[in-house]
DNA sequence: GCCGTTTTCGGCCCGACTGTTTTCAGTCG
């Protein structure tokens, strides 16, 4: 089985952190690292590149040496660097360095202080006051490992969607070349396009159902079959994600998709009502008395308890049910309805790559519109534009302008929202932009209260268009800073704001719940990528699953507007 | 580790914040 890009990644990434804790140059765990955020965000499979001969090497950032490590993970799944640098520190420390606050220095210090090695033993050496009792561990950082270690014992094994497609693209390809194999389509929360996937459920029709079963339990990926069946098997893959699937006949395979895309209560109601209708509806079909009446698609399903077909991001008990009877279902947005991207960084600080390059692959997406939004001078470790920086890329943008057709790239900014809810650049300059789109990225730790007067002092300058990543959680990672994003909407409303969906897999910010919010409070919401190389921008779909789960139409997106209705929206005082 | 119109050595992003301290190391982005 091919290596997933995302496991070459971890690998390298773990390496990166033995070293780091050991104290190697900083540049060579860096290059590490680079290597590893390259290869998470390559649009192709590396795997697939070491099979077709492919130089490596050519990959910007991967030099000789990188390039045979890569290759080594993809031919034998190990990386001998790897475990020799494991026989010094143990690899199970490279967990401890995701805990926010520490560090190579201070996990090294736990180590050979406390020889204390992962998470379980850090537990327990806060518990019995050992860490305390380190020079320079305190009450804080107690603190923060305590809620690291109860929150991961809550999100238990979830990975993210954007994983879990990853791990299960290829089963299902494999699954798809079984002979007669008729429909293979994944269902559960995986469907209904939940942030985290805890397991993926698939669903296959076919005519040789052994046949089907016998190249799932035998799929290279799997280390462990659970079970082994006629209608289901069960197997847990190399990344420690299960999988179930089911081979059902065809006339069953709309009611099994139903049951088995959940949710549970979403279930549970469509159920009630098809006894309502003195109907019998399980897994297997639609039934009066012993007769079955449907079940073939999930159409069929829906139809027979008079509703019309709802989208499975709906399908939460979250009130589609009354929208469907009263024929008020959104009709949700698409990725064909976005016309273009409004946040993406170029090399001028973080991006990777020209204006010019990242426009160029927006426009043959079939953009009209892409937004260069850089950081401000605030974030000086990224080289944040000043005023006079600025000024040059507007210049820049300017001249690129006069050589696109039917496109057009925005001059904008990611402006740093200050402490004080000021923006990090003055009037006069964002006067000149078509948009200004703001963003916290420091002091998450204000109260709530005055997290929220700051964002709102921030959108009371009238240059303010849209709010990024509102709310400043990394999924798995880091909470959410505390704010009352109702307020943030309300106020956003009342001053012709926006609030942006972040389309990256990890942030997904604003979560289901706002985008429903600023939908029903009439605040458009601008699905963005932030991207920082022309691929990233492939990221829009991850966005767009969100904003569905949020029950937004075309309507409520403001990107899905054109050029000249973005231009009217964005005009507060320009 | 990578990279190169300063090209095979010697740079490589670095300032702000946090939590711990009595002046700063470590972490973060």
């Amino acid at each position: 089985m091919p290596v997933h890009n995302i496991e070459i990644a971890q690998t390298l990434n773990k390496l990166a952190d033995l070293l780091e804790i050991e104290g190697a140059n900083v540049f060579r765990v860096r290059a590490y690292r680079n290597a590893a955020r390259l290869v998470e965000s390559l649009p192709r499979s590396v795997a697939d590149m070491v099979a077709a001969n492919e130089d490596l090497a050519e990959l910007p950032g991967i030099g000789e040496a990188l390039a045979l490590k890569m290759k080594e993970i993809v031919e034998t799944g190990h990386l001998q660097a790897l475990e020799k640098e494991a026989k010094h520190v143990p690899e199970t420390l490279s967990d401890l360095m995701k805990i926010p606050g520490l560090g190579p220095k201070r996990v090294h210090e736990i180590f050979e202080k406390l020889k204390i090695a992962d998470l379980k033993g850090l537990g327990n050496a806060v518990r019995t006051g050992k860490l305390r009792a380190l020079a320079g561990f305190a009450e804080k950082t107690e603190h923060k490992i305590r809620e690291y270690i109860e929150r991961k014992s809550k999100a238990g094994n979830r990975v993210l969607w954007f994983t879990a497609e990853q791990i299960v693209a290829p089963l299902l390809k494999t699954l798809q070349g079984v002979k007669g194999i008729k429909q293979v389509v994944p269902a559960g929360s995986f469907r209904r396009r939940l942030e985290t996937v805890g397991d993926v459920d698939i669903l296959a029709t076919g005519a040789d159902s052994a046949e089907i079963m016998r190249r799932f339990v035998e799929y290279e990926d799997a280390v462990k079959v659970l079970a082994h069946g006629q209608t289901r098997s069960a197997i847990v893959l190399r990344s420690g994600l299960q999988v179930d699937l089911r081979v059902v006949p065809e006339e069953s395979y709309g009611a099994t998709l139903h049951y088995f895309t959940g949710s549970k209560t979403h279930n549970i109601a469509i159920r009630a009502r098809a006894l309502q209708a003195g109907l019998k509806l399980n897994e297997y079909g639609v039934f009066r008395g012993e007769k079955r009446i449907g079940g073939a698609t999930e159409q069929e399903i829906y139809a027979a308890v008079q509703l019309p077909y709802i989208e499975p991001e709906l399908r939460e008990s979250r009130g589609e049910i009354e929208a469907a009877e009263r024929g008020q279902l959104p009709k949700l947005v698409g990725l064909a309805d976005i016309r273009g991207d409004l946040h993406a960084h170029s090399r001028a600080t973080d991006g990777q790559s020209t204006i010019a390059e990242l426009a160029a692959t927006a426009q043959k997406r079939g953009y009209e519109y892409l937004a260069i939004t850089d950081h401000s001078k605030h974030l000086s470790m990224v080289h944040g534009l000043n005023t006079t920086r600025l000024r040059q890329q507007i210049r820049e943008i300017d001249r690129l302008n006069e050589k696109f057709h039917g496109f057009r790239i925005l001059k904008s900014t990611e402006v740093d929202i200050l402490e004080s809810g000021e923006l990090d650049l003055s009037d006069d300059i964002l006067r000149e932009l078509d948009l200004v789109v703001g963003a916290v990225h420091h002091i998450f730790t204000l109260s709530r209260a005055k997290q929220t007067e700051r964002i709102i002092r921030a959108m009371d300058n009238p240059y303010f268009n849209i709010l990024a990543h509102p709310s400043g959680r990394l999924i798995g990672e880091r909470e959410a800073y505390e704010v009352d994003l109702e307020r943030l909407l309300a106020a956003a409303r009342e001053r012709g704001c926006f609030l942006e969906l972040n389309s990256h897999p990890q942030r997904l910010d604003l979560n289901d719940a706002y985008c429903r919010m600023a939908k029903e409070l009439g605040v458009k919401v601008a699905i963005a990528t932030d991207a920082h190389r022309p691929a990233d921008l492939e990221l829009m779909r991850f966005g767009i699953g969100q904003a569905r789960r949020g029950w937004l139409e075309k309507e409520d997106v403001l990107n899905a507007s054109s050029w000249r209705s973005l231009q009217q929206l964005l005009k507060r005082s320009r």
